[in-house]
DNA sequence: CTGTTGGATTTATATGATAAATATCTTTAC
DNA sequence: GTAAAGATATTTATCATATAAATCCAACAG
Protein backbone atom coordinates (compact mmCIF):
# COMPACT_ATOMS: atom_id res chain seq x y z
CA UNK A 1 0.00 0.00 0.00
CA UNK A 2 0.91 3.51 0.21
CA UNK A 3 2.28 4.32 -2.98
CA UNK A 4 0.05 6.31 -5.60
CA UNK A 5 2.77 8.14 -6.83
CA UNK A 6 2.27 11.08 -4.80
CA UNK A 7 2.46 13.58 -6.83
CA UNK A 8 2.06 15.54 -3.34
CA UNK A 9 4.75 17.59 -2.13
CA UNK A 10 6.96 15.95 -0.16
CA UNK A 11 7.40 17.23 3.92
CA UNK A 12 9.09 19.98 3.37
CA UNK A 13 7.97 21.80 0.04
CA UNK A 14 4.56 22.79 0.09
CA UNK A 15 1.76 25.31 -0.41
CA UNK A 16 2.85 28.09 1.00
CA UNK A 17 3.49 31.20 -0.21
CA UNK A 18 7.68 31.09 -0.01
CA UNK A 19 7.76 27.85 -1.88
CA UNK A 20 5.45 29.08 -4.88
CA UNK A 21 7.03 32.28 -4.99
CA UNK A 22 10.27 29.60 -5.26
CA UNK A 23 8.32 27.33 -7.73
CA UNK A 24 7.29 30.98 -10.11
CA UNK A 25 10.88 32.37 -10.19
CA UNK A 26 12.24 29.36 -10.72
CA UNK A 27 10.37 28.57 -14.23
CA UNK A 28 11.26 32.07 -14.96
CA UNK A 29 15.00 31.75 -14.67
CA UNK A 30 15.22 28.22 -16.66
CA UNK A 31 12.73 29.96 -19.15
CA UNK A 32 14.96 32.48 -19.76
CA UNK A 33 12.51 35.28 -18.90
CA UNK A 34 15.37 36.86 -16.62
CA UNK A 35 18.30 37.18 -19.38
CA UNK A 36 19.64 39.24 -21.84
CA UNK A 37 17.65 42.71 -22.25
CA UNK A 38 15.59 41.80 -18.93
CA UNK A 39 17.97 41.65 -15.93
CA UNK A 40 17.19 40.36 -12.42
CA UNK A 41 14.47 42.53 -10.30
CA UNK A 42 15.79 43.90 -7.60
CA UNK A 43 14.55 42.79 -4.08
CA UNK A 44 12.05 45.67 -3.72
CA UNK A 45 10.85 45.02 -7.09
CA UNK A 46 10.40 41.34 -6.46
CA UNK A 47 8.62 42.54 -3.47
CA UNK A 48 5.79 44.04 -5.62
CA UNK A 49 5.62 41.61 -8.19
CA UNK A 50 4.62 39.05 -5.85
CA UNK A 51 2.80 41.67 -3.59
CA UNK A 52 4.84 39.37 -0.58
CA UNK A 53 7.28 40.76 2.47
CA UNK A 54 11.21 41.12 1.71
CA UNK A 55 11.76 37.97 4.05
CA UNK A 56 9.81 36.25 1.82
CA UNK A 57 11.60 37.38 -1.20
CA UNK A 58 14.84 36.80 0.15
CA UNK A 59 14.14 33.29 1.35
CA UNK A 60 12.95 32.36 -2.25
CA UNK A 61 16.01 33.81 -4.03
CA UNK A 62 18.32 31.78 -1.40
CA UNK A 63 16.58 28.94 -2.22
CA UNK A 64 17.21 29.27 -6.29
CA UNK A 65 20.78 30.41 -4.95
CA UNK A 66 21.08 26.90 -2.80
CA UNK A 67 20.31 25.32 -6.23
CA UNK A 68 22.93 26.93 -8.55
CA UNK A 69 20.26 29.44 -10.66
CA UNK A 70 21.20 32.80 -8.91
CA UNK A 71 23.92 34.90 -7.11
CA UNK A 72 23.55 38.06 -5.47
CA UNK A 73 26.00 40.44 -3.88
CA UNK A 74 25.55 44.12 -2.46
CA UNK A 75 25.15 46.82 -5.02
CA UNK A 76 25.67 44.51 -7.99
CA UNK A 77 21.99 42.72 -7.14
CA UNK A 78 20.67 39.61 -8.17
CA UNK A 79 21.59 37.70 -11.20
CA UNK A 80 20.95 34.56 -13.10
CA UNK A 81 23.96 32.10 -13.18
CA UNK A 82 24.95 30.57 -16.48
CA UNK A 83 23.15 27.44 -17.12
CA UNK A 84 25.84 25.23 -16.65
CA UNK A 85 26.20 26.20 -12.95
CA UNK A 86 22.28 25.35 -12.68
CA UNK A 87 22.32 21.79 -10.49
CA UNK A 88 20.45 19.92 -13.23
CA UNK A 89 20.61 16.88 -10.57
CA UNK A 90 18.16 18.61 -8.51
CA UNK A 91 14.68 17.38 -9.10
CA UNK A 92 13.13 20.75 -9.32
CA UNK A 93 15.70 22.42 -11.89
CA UNK A 94 15.06 19.65 -13.90
CA UNK A 95 11.29 19.12 -13.65
CA UNK A 96 11.08 23.16 -14.26
CA UNK A 97 13.68 22.69 -17.54
CA UNK A 98 11.23 19.50 -18.54
CA UNK A 99 7.67 20.60 -17.55
CA UNK A 100 7.81 24.82 -18.99
CA UNK A 101 10.86 24.68 -21.15
CA UNK A 102 10.60 21.10 -22.71
CA UNK A 103 13.51 20.12 -25.71
CA UNK A 104 14.32 17.10 -27.08
CA UNK A 105 18.23 17.90 -26.69
CA UNK A 106 17.94 17.89 -22.91
CA UNK A 107 15.44 14.47 -22.62
CA UNK A 108 18.37 13.05 -24.83
CA UNK A 109 21.49 14.22 -22.72
CA UNK A 110 19.34 12.76 -19.41
CA UNK A 111 18.35 9.30 -21.66
CA UNK A 112 22.00 9.18 -22.33
CA UNK A 113 22.68 9.14 -18.48
CA UNK A 114 20.14 6.81 -18.22
CA UNK A 115 21.78 4.39 -20.85
CA UNK A 116 25.06 4.68 -18.74
CA UNK A 117 23.40 4.14 -15.09
CA UNK A 118 20.49 1.91 -15.47
CA UNK A 119 22.69 -0.89 -17.37
CA UNK A 120 25.18 -0.91 -14.41
CA UNK A 121 22.49 -0.71 -11.68
CA UNK A 122 21.06 -4.34 -13.16
CA UNK A 123 24.66 -5.23 -13.06
CA UNK A 124 25.01 -4.71 -9.18
CA UNK A 125 21.18 -5.66 -8.63
CA UNK A 126 22.09 -9.09 -10.09
CA UNK A 127 25.33 -9.30 -7.72
CA UNK A 128 24.59 -7.69 -4.62
CA UNK A 129 20.31 -7.68 -4.46
CA UNK A 130 19.00 -8.74 -0.91
CA UNK A 131 15.94 -11.01 -0.82
CA UNK A 132 13.99 -8.16 -0.15
CA UNK A 133 14.93 -6.24 -2.67
CA UNK A 134 14.68 -9.27 -5.03
CA UNK A 135 10.78 -9.69 -3.63
CA UNK A 136 10.55 -5.45 -4.82
CA UNK A 137 11.41 -5.93 -8.36
CA UNK A 138 9.51 -8.79 -8.48
CA UNK A 139 6.42 -6.52 -7.42
CA UNK A 140 7.23 -3.67 -9.63
CA UNK A 141 6.96 -6.29 -12.42
CA UNK A 142 3.73 -7.95 -11.68
CA UNK A 143 2.44 -4.39 -11.59
CA UNK A 144 3.52 -4.61 -15.37
CA UNK A 145 2.29 -7.31 -15.82
CA UNK A 146 -1.69 -6.23 -14.21
CA UNK A 147 -1.11 -2.94 -15.83
CA UNK A 148 -0.77 -4.79 -19.47
CA UNK A 149 -5.19 -6.42 -18.11
CA UNK A 150 -5.35 -2.29 -17.77
CA UNK A 151 -5.19 -3.42 -13.08
CA UNK A 152 -2.99 -0.85 -12.89
CA UNK A 153 -1.30 2.34 -14.71
CA UNK A 154 1.18 0.81 -16.89
CA UNK A 155 3.28 4.73 -16.86
CA UNK A 156 3.91 4.72 -12.95
CA UNK A 157 4.52 0.48 -12.65
CA UNK A 158 7.01 1.19 -15.39
CA UNK A 159 8.38 4.04 -13.64
CA UNK A 160 8.48 1.77 -10.27
CA UNK A 161 10.08 -0.76 -11.59
CA UNK A 162 13.03 1.05 -12.64
CA UNK A 163 13.34 2.57 -9.75
CA UNK A 164 13.34 -0.84 -7.54
CA UNK A 165 16.48 -1.64 -9.37
CA UNK A 166 17.97 1.38 -8.68
CA UNK A 167 17.59 1.05 -5.03
CA UNK A 168 18.52 -2.46 -5.51
CA UNK A 169 21.66 -1.97 -6.68
CA UNK A 170 22.79 -0.85 -3.30
CA UNK A 171 24.31 2.70 -4.63
CA UNK A 172 23.32 6.00 -3.20
CA UNK A 173 23.88 8.02 -5.92
CA UNK A 174 22.04 5.74 -8.33
CA UNK A 175 19.14 5.51 -5.69
CA UNK A 176 19.14 9.47 -6.09
CA UNK A 177 18.10 9.36 -9.58
CA UNK A 178 14.53 8.49 -8.71
CA UNK A 179 12.83 11.73 -8.47
CA UNK A 180 14.43 12.69 -11.91
CA UNK A 181 13.59 9.63 -13.75
CA UNK A 182 10.52 9.63 -12.68
CA UNK A 183 9.65 13.08 -14.08
CA UNK A 184 11.62 11.88 -17.33
CA UNK A 185 9.76 9.35 -18.09
CA UNK A 186 6.45 10.74 -17.40
CA UNK A 187 7.50 13.11 -20.22
CA UNK A 188 9.36 10.73 -22.65
CA UNK A 189 6.69 8.68 -22.40
CA UNK A 190 3.87 11.23 -23.71
CA UNK A 191 6.58 12.74 -26.08
CA UNK A 192 6.50 9.22 -27.73
CA UNK A 193 3.38 8.58 -27.40
CA UNK A 194 2.20 12.10 -29.33
CA UNK A 195 4.99 11.38 -31.57
CA UNK A 196 4.17 7.70 -32.62
CA UNK A 197 1.63 6.26 -30.86
CA UNK A 198 4.33 3.76 -29.64
CA UNK A 199 3.88 1.76 -26.76
CA UNK A 200 5.85 1.03 -23.50
CA UNK A 201 8.26 -1.14 -24.04
CA UNK A 202 6.63 -4.85 -23.43
CA UNK A 203 6.50 -6.60 -20.14
CA UNK A 204 8.66 -8.86 -21.80
CA UNK A 205 11.82 -7.03 -22.44
CA UNK A 206 11.19 -5.70 -18.56
CA UNK A 207 10.88 -9.34 -17.58
CA UNK A 208 14.42 -10.04 -18.79
CA UNK A 209 15.66 -8.02 -16.79
CA UNK A 210 14.36 -9.18 -14.02
CA UNK A 211 14.59 -12.35 -14.15
CA UNK A 212 18.66 -12.04 -15.01
CA UNK A 213 18.42 -10.43 -11.91
CA UNK A 214 16.85 -12.52 -9.96
CA UNK A 215 19.05 -15.43 -10.84
CA UNK A 216 22.13 -13.25 -10.48
CA UNK A 217 23.20 -13.01 -13.89
CA UNK A 218 24.80 -9.42 -14.08
CA UNK A 219 25.73 -9.58 -17.57
CA UNK A 220 22.47 -10.43 -18.59
CA UNK A 221 20.71 -7.87 -16.78
CA UNK A 222 23.06 -5.08 -17.50
CA UNK A 223 22.81 -6.04 -21.46
CA UNK A 224 18.71 -6.44 -21.21
CA UNK A 225 18.31 -3.03 -19.35
CA UNK A 226 21.03 -1.68 -22.03
CA UNK A 227 18.28 -2.74 -24.18
CA UNK A 228 15.43 -1.31 -22.85
CA UNK A 229 16.87 1.89 -22.71
CA UNK A 230 18.15 2.02 -26.38
CA UNK A 231 15.14 0.92 -27.08
CA UNK A 232 13.64 4.86 -25.58
CA UNK A 233 16.09 6.48 -26.72
CA UNK A 234 15.53 5.36 -30.39
CA UNK A 235 11.92 6.28 -30.15
CA UNK A 236 12.76 9.69 -28.50
CA UNK A 237 15.17 10.10 -31.26
CA UNK A 238 12.44 9.76 -33.62
CA UNK A 239 10.42 12.21 -32.54
CA UNK A 240 12.96 14.53 -33.20
CA UNK A 241 12.99 14.08 -36.60
CA UNK A 242 9.63 15.39 -36.75
CA UNK A 243 10.76 19.28 -35.94
CA UNK A 244 13.69 19.07 -38.02
CA UNK A 245 14.74 22.79 -37.42
CA UNK A 246 17.06 21.82 -34.41
CA UNK A 247 16.37 20.90 -30.97
CA UNK A 248 13.26 22.30 -30.86
CA UNK A 249 10.39 22.18 -28.24
CA UNK A 250 7.69 18.80 -29.03
CA UNK A 251 4.77 19.56 -27.20
CA UNK A 252 4.96 21.98 -24.16
CA UNK A 253 3.05 20.72 -21.35
CA UNK A 254 1.01 24.11 -20.10
CA UNK A 255 -1.07 24.44 -16.98
CA UNK A 256 -2.88 27.81 -15.92
CA UNK A 257 -0.16 29.02 -13.49
CA UNK A 258 -1.31 30.84 -10.55
CA UNK A 259 -1.60 34.25 -9.99
CA UNK B 1 41.42 42.30 1.10
CA UNK B 2 38.95 42.08 3.70
CA UNK B 3 39.93 38.58 5.14
CA UNK B 4 39.47 37.94 8.52
CA UNK B 5 39.04 34.62 9.67
CA UNK B 6 36.96 33.55 6.46
CA UNK B 7 36.46 29.98 4.57
CA UNK B 8 36.52 30.06 0.98
CA UNK B 9 34.88 31.53 -1.55
CA UNK B 10 33.23 30.85 -5.38
CA UNK B 11 31.11 33.49 -6.47
CA UNK B 12 27.88 33.75 -5.30
CA UNK B 13 28.69 32.03 -1.93
CA UNK B 14 30.67 34.12 0.29
CA UNK B 15 32.26 34.95 3.15
CA UNK B 16 28.87 36.53 4.93
CA UNK B 17 27.52 35.41 7.30
CA UNK B 18 24.43 33.49 6.23
CA UNK B 19 27.20 31.39 3.94
CA UNK B 20 29.24 30.62 7.35
CA UNK B 21 26.00 29.39 8.86
CA UNK B 22 24.75 27.48 5.89
CA UNK B 23 28.79 25.45 5.98
CA UNK B 24 28.57 25.24 9.77
CA UNK B 25 24.81 23.88 9.69
CA UNK B 26 25.05 21.55 6.54
CA UNK B 27 28.67 19.76 8.27
CA UNK B 28 26.74 19.55 11.54
CA UNK B 29 23.58 17.79 9.86
CA UNK B 30 25.47 15.41 7.24
CA UNK B 31 27.61 13.88 10.38
CA UNK B 32 24.62 13.35 12.50
CA UNK B 33 24.86 15.94 14.99
CA UNK B 34 21.36 16.01 14.70
CA UNK B 35 19.74 12.70 15.27
CA UNK B 36 18.21 10.21 17.16
CA UNK B 37 18.65 12.26 20.65
CA UNK B 38 19.54 15.94 19.71
CA UNK B 39 17.13 17.04 17.21
CA UNK B 40 17.33 20.29 15.40
CA UNK B 41 16.97 23.17 17.05
CA UNK B 42 13.88 25.65 17.21
CA UNK B 43 14.49 29.13 14.88
CA UNK B 44 15.27 30.91 18.77
CA UNK B 45 18.09 28.78 20.07
CA UNK B 46 19.90 28.70 16.39
CA UNK B 47 19.87 31.92 17.03
CA UNK B 48 21.40 32.64 20.16
CA UNK B 49 23.83 29.64 19.20
CA UNK B 50 25.03 31.59 16.65
CA UNK B 51 24.71 34.76 17.66
CA UNK B 52 22.60 36.06 14.37
CA UNK B 53 19.28 37.10 13.70
CA UNK B 54 16.08 35.30 12.74
CA UNK B 55 16.38 36.77 8.96
CA UNK B 56 19.69 34.84 8.42
CA UNK B 57 19.35 32.07 10.54
CA UNK B 58 15.91 31.40 7.85
CA UNK B 59 17.75 32.07 4.97
CA UNK B 60 20.21 29.35 5.87
CA UNK B 61 17.55 27.09 7.04
CA UNK B 62 16.22 27.56 3.73
CA UNK B 63 19.13 27.07 2.09
CA UNK B 64 19.69 23.33 3.19
CA UNK B 65 15.84 22.94 2.66
CA UNK B 66 16.80 23.58 -1.08
CA UNK B 67 19.32 20.98 -0.78
CA UNK B 68 17.47 18.58 0.86
CA UNK B 69 19.09 18.18 4.04
CA UNK B 70 15.79 19.56 6.33
CA UNK B 71 12.47 20.08 6.60
CA UNK B 72 10.10 22.28 8.21
CA UNK B 73 6.34 22.80 9.32
CA UNK B 74 4.59 25.22 11.83
CA UNK B 75 3.86 24.08 15.61
CA UNK B 76 6.21 21.04 14.04
CA UNK B 77 9.62 22.23 14.11
CA UNK B 78 12.40 21.94 11.81
CA UNK B 79 13.50 18.15 11.58
CA UNK B 80 16.39 16.53 9.50
CA UNK B 81 15.09 14.68 6.17
CA UNK B 82 15.95 11.13 6.02
CA UNK B 83 19.54 10.46 4.02
CA UNK B 84 17.78 9.37 1.00
CA UNK B 85 16.36 12.52 0.29
CA UNK B 86 19.65 14.58 0.60
CA UNK B 87 20.87 15.27 -2.64
CA UNK B 88 24.36 14.09 -2.92
CA UNK B 89 24.44 15.21 -6.61
CA UNK B 90 24.62 19.25 -5.17
CA UNK B 91 28.72 19.97 -4.58
CA UNK B 92 28.21 21.65 -1.30
CA UNK B 93 26.59 18.10 0.31
CA UNK B 94 28.94 15.77 -1.32
CA UNK B 95 31.97 17.93 -0.41
CA UNK B 96 30.47 18.41 3.05
CA UNK B 97 29.98 14.56 3.24
CA UNK B 98 33.73 13.80 1.93
CA UNK B 99 35.37 16.02 4.01
CA UNK B 100 33.62 15.40 7.40
CA UNK B 101 32.25 12.22 7.57
CA UNK B 102 34.34 10.61 5.16
CA UNK B 103 33.43 6.85 4.39
CA UNK B 104 35.18 4.90 2.11
CA UNK B 105 31.35 3.00 0.63
CA UNK B 106 30.30 6.49 0.02
CA UNK B 107 33.50 7.16 -2.35
CA UNK B 108 33.25 3.61 -3.89
CA UNK B 109 29.46 4.60 -4.47
CA UNK B 110 30.71 7.85 -6.00
CA UNK B 111 33.74 6.04 -8.19
CA UNK B 112 31.00 3.51 -9.51
CA UNK B 113 28.71 6.41 -10.98
CA UNK B 114 32.50 7.51 -12.57
CA UNK B 115 32.83 4.18 -14.28
CA UNK B 116 28.97 4.39 -15.90
CA UNK B 117 29.43 7.42 -16.94
CA UNK B 118 33.10 8.49 -17.70
CA UNK B 119 33.62 5.83 -20.58
CA UNK B 120 30.22 6.81 -22.01
CA UNK B 121 31.57 10.27 -21.90
CA UNK B 122 34.86 8.95 -23.66
CA UNK B 123 32.95 7.40 -26.12
CA UNK B 124 30.52 10.19 -27.07
CA UNK B 125 33.64 12.70 -26.77
CA UNK B 126 35.24 10.48 -29.70
CA UNK B 127 32.21 10.91 -32.14
CA UNK B 128 31.08 14.16 -31.02
CA UNK B 129 33.78 16.48 -30.28
CA UNK B 130 34.89 19.73 -31.98
CA UNK B 131 38.17 21.01 -32.47
CA UNK B 132 37.63 23.38 -29.69
CA UNK B 133 37.21 20.33 -27.49
CA UNK B 134 39.67 17.94 -28.96
CA UNK B 135 42.17 20.68 -28.09
CA UNK B 136 41.08 21.40 -24.71
CA UNK B 137 41.46 17.34 -24.13
CA UNK B 138 45.55 17.83 -25.57
CA UNK B 139 46.34 20.76 -23.72
CA UNK B 140 44.91 18.63 -20.36
CA UNK B 141 46.71 15.69 -21.78
CA UNK B 142 50.15 17.95 -21.44
CA UNK B 143 49.76 19.42 -18.23
CA UNK B 144 49.89 15.85 -17.08
CA UNK B 145 52.82 15.39 -18.82
CA UNK B 146 54.32 18.45 -17.31
CA UNK B 147 53.31 17.45 -14.35
CA UNK B 148 55.22 14.35 -14.60
CA UNK B 149 58.21 16.80 -15.21
CA UNK B 150 57.54 18.87 -12.05
CA UNK B 151 56.03 21.52 -14.21
CA UNK B 152 52.56 21.29 -12.64
CA UNK B 153 50.32 19.95 -10.02
CA UNK B 154 49.80 15.68 -10.88
CA UNK B 155 46.34 15.93 -9.23
CA UNK B 156 45.05 19.82 -10.74
CA UNK B 157 46.40 18.42 -13.95
CA UNK B 158 44.19 14.73 -13.76
CA UNK B 159 41.09 16.41 -12.86
CA UNK B 160 41.55 18.83 -15.63
CA UNK B 161 41.82 16.19 -17.46
CA UNK B 162 38.80 14.12 -16.94
CA UNK B 163 37.18 17.52 -16.90
CA UNK B 164 37.82 17.84 -20.18
CA UNK B 165 36.54 14.84 -21.53
CA UNK B 166 33.68 15.19 -19.86
CA UNK B 167 33.02 18.67 -21.35
CA UNK B 168 33.37 17.08 -24.62
CA UNK B 169 30.77 15.25 -24.69
CA UNK B 170 28.52 17.85 -24.82
CA UNK B 171 26.13 16.26 -22.74
CA UNK B 172 24.99 18.83 -20.14
CA UNK B 173 24.44 15.98 -17.03
CA UNK B 174 27.82 14.67 -17.71
CA UNK B 175 29.28 18.22 -17.51
CA UNK B 176 27.64 18.88 -14.44
CA UNK B 177 29.17 16.00 -12.28
CA UNK B 178 32.46 18.46 -12.78
CA UNK B 179 32.50 19.92 -9.39
CA UNK B 180 31.51 15.92 -7.69
CA UNK B 181 34.54 14.64 -9.41
CA UNK B 182 36.97 17.54 -8.62
CA UNK B 183 35.78 16.97 -4.91
CA UNK B 184 36.09 13.18 -5.37
CA UNK B 185 39.66 12.94 -6.97
CA UNK B 186 41.23 14.99 -4.74
CA UNK B 187 39.95 12.62 -1.31
CA UNK B 188 40.54 9.88 -3.75
CA UNK B 189 44.17 10.72 -4.47
CA UNK B 190 44.70 11.33 -0.69
CA UNK B 191 43.12 8.01 0.73
CA UNK B 192 44.99 5.90 -2.20
CA UNK B 193 48.48 7.69 -1.28
CA UNK B 194 48.28 7.17 2.56
CA UNK B 195 47.14 3.94 1.80
CA UNK B 196 49.64 2.21 0.20
CA UNK B 197 52.00 5.20 -1.31
CA UNK B 198 50.25 4.78 -4.89
CA UNK B 199 50.65 7.22 -7.48
CA UNK B 200 48.26 8.58 -10.09
CA UNK B 201 47.56 6.71 -13.04
CA UNK B 202 50.14 6.67 -15.10
CA UNK B 203 50.24 9.29 -17.55
CA UNK B 204 50.38 6.46 -20.33
CA UNK B 205 47.20 5.30 -19.63
CA UNK B 206 45.61 8.88 -20.13
CA UNK B 207 47.34 9.28 -23.21
CA UNK B 208 45.68 5.72 -24.46
CA UNK B 209 42.21 7.70 -23.61
CA UNK B 210 43.44 10.63 -25.18
CA UNK B 211 44.60 9.10 -28.20
CA UNK B 212 41.24 7.20 -29.01
CA UNK B 213 39.14 10.00 -28.53
CA UNK B 214 41.48 12.47 -30.77
CA UNK B 215 40.90 9.54 -33.48
CA UNK B 216 37.42 9.31 -33.34
CA UNK B 217 37.55 5.65 -31.78
CA UNK B 218 34.19 5.30 -29.39
CA UNK B 219 35.23 1.65 -28.35
CA UNK B 220 38.31 2.59 -27.67
CA UNK B 221 38.32 5.79 -26.11
CA UNK B 222 35.02 3.99 -23.50
CA UNK B 223 37.82 0.95 -22.98
CA UNK B 224 40.64 2.92 -22.03
CA UNK B 225 38.53 5.15 -19.85
CA UNK B 226 37.22 2.17 -18.03
CA UNK B 227 40.42 0.77 -17.04
CA UNK B 228 41.22 3.58 -16.10
CA UNK B 229 38.72 4.08 -13.57
CA UNK B 230 38.48 0.34 -12.61
CA UNK B 231 42.35 0.33 -11.69
CA UNK B 232 40.86 4.11 -9.60
CA UNK B 233 38.40 1.72 -7.82
CA UNK B 234 40.65 -0.96 -7.17
CA UNK B 235 42.87 1.30 -5.23
CA UNK B 236 39.90 2.82 -3.56
CA UNK B 237 39.18 -0.37 -2.36
CA UNK B 238 42.31 -2.27 -1.29
CA UNK B 239 42.58 0.96 1.08
CA UNK B 240 38.97 -0.34 2.94
CA UNK B 241 40.93 -3.44 3.05
CA UNK B 242 42.95 -1.96 6.06
CA UNK B 243 40.30 -0.97 8.09
CA UNK B 244 38.59 -4.08 7.99
CA UNK B 245 35.62 -3.83 10.30
CA UNK B 246 33.21 -2.90 7.81
CA UNK B 247 33.37 0.34 6.30
CA UNK B 248 33.70 3.09 8.22
CA UNK B 249 36.35 5.88 7.98
CA UNK B 250 40.05 6.06 6.99
CA UNK B 251 41.06 9.16 7.30
CA UNK B 252 39.22 12.07 8.09
CA UNK B 253 41.02 15.57 7.38
CA UNK B 254 39.96 17.33 10.28
CA UNK B 255 40.14 21.61 9.91
CA UNK B 256 40.03 23.84 12.39
CA UNK B 257 36.29 24.53 12.88
CA UNK B 258 34.71 27.71 13.81
CA UNK B 259 33.07 28.67 16.40
C1' DC C 1 47.65 59.15 -15.05
C1' DT C 2 47.00 57.38 -10.46
C1' DG C 3 45.25 56.87 -6.27
C1' DT C 4 41.72 58.48 -2.96
C1' DT C 5 37.55 59.99 -1.28
C1' DG C 6 32.59 60.32 -0.98
C1' DG C 7 27.96 59.40 -2.58
C1' DA C 8 24.56 56.20 -4.19
C1' DT C 9 22.67 51.68 -4.67
C1' DT C 10 21.92 47.14 -3.42
C1' DT C 11 22.15 43.25 -0.59
C1' DA C 12 23.06 41.79 4.35
C1' DT C 13 21.62 41.85 9.04
C1' DA C 14 18.73 42.96 13.04
C1' DT C 15 14.36 43.41 15.53
C1' DG C 16 9.80 43.03 16.97
C1' DA C 17 5.22 42.14 15.85
C1' DT C 18 1.26 39.38 13.85
C1' DA C 19 -0.67 35.39 11.28
C1' DA C 20 -1.21 30.62 10.19
C1' DA C 21 -0.63 25.82 10.97
C1' DT C 22 -0.90 21.95 13.83
C1' DA C 23 0.19 18.61 17.73
C1' DT C 24 -1.67 17.97 22.20
C1' DC C 25 -4.74 18.40 25.69
C1' DT C 26 -9.67 19.31 27.25
C1' DT C 27 -14.18 19.32 27.01
C1' DT C 28 -18.37 17.86 25.41
C1' DA C 29 -21.86 14.77 23.44
C1' DC C 30 -23.75 10.40 23.20
C1' DG D 1 -16.31 4.94 28.14
C1' DT D 2 -15.43 6.70 23.73
C1' DA D 3 -15.24 9.61 20.05
C1' DA D 4 -15.99 13.94 18.21
C1' DA D 5 -15.44 18.78 18.84
C1' DG D 6 -13.12 22.55 20.68
C1' DA D 7 -9.42 25.19 23.13
C1' DT D 8 -4.53 25.82 23.83
C1' DA D 9 0.15 26.23 23.14
C1' DT D 10 4.05 26.01 20.23
C1' DT D 11 6.44 26.63 16.15
C1' DT D 12 7.17 28.22 11.64
C1' DA D 13 5.38 31.73 8.19
C1' DT D 14 4.78 36.36 7.04
C1' DC D 15 5.13 41.32 7.48
C1' DA D 16 7.20 45.92 8.31
C1' DT D 17 10.91 48.87 9.28
C1' DA D 18 15.43 50.20 10.46
C1' DT D 19 20.47 49.97 10.20
C1' DA D 20 24.91 48.04 8.47
C1' DA D 21 28.05 46.58 4.99
C1' DA D 22 29.73 46.06 0.42
C1' DT D 23 30.94 48.07 -3.81
C1' DC D 24 30.33 50.52 -8.23
C1' DC D 25 31.05 55.02 -10.00
C1' DA D 26 32.26 59.54 -10.42
C1' DA D 27 34.61 63.47 -8.78
C1' DC D 28 38.76 65.05 -7.34
C1' DA D 29 43.67 65.80 -5.90
C1' DG D 30 48.41 65.04 -6.59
Amino acid sequence: MSNHPRNVISPGRGQNLTYSIVQDLGIAVVTGKYSGKNPFPVEADLCKQYGASRSILREAVKMLTAKGLLGARPRQGTWVQPEESWNLFDPDVMRWLLERKFSLSLLIEFTQIRLAVEPAAAAMAAMEAGPGEKAAIERALNRMIAAEHGEDDPLTSDIAFHISILRASGNRFYAQLRELIETALRFSIRTTNRVKGVRLASVNDHKKVSDAILKGDAAGAEAAMRDLIEEALHLIRKGEGIDAKGERVLLAPARASRR
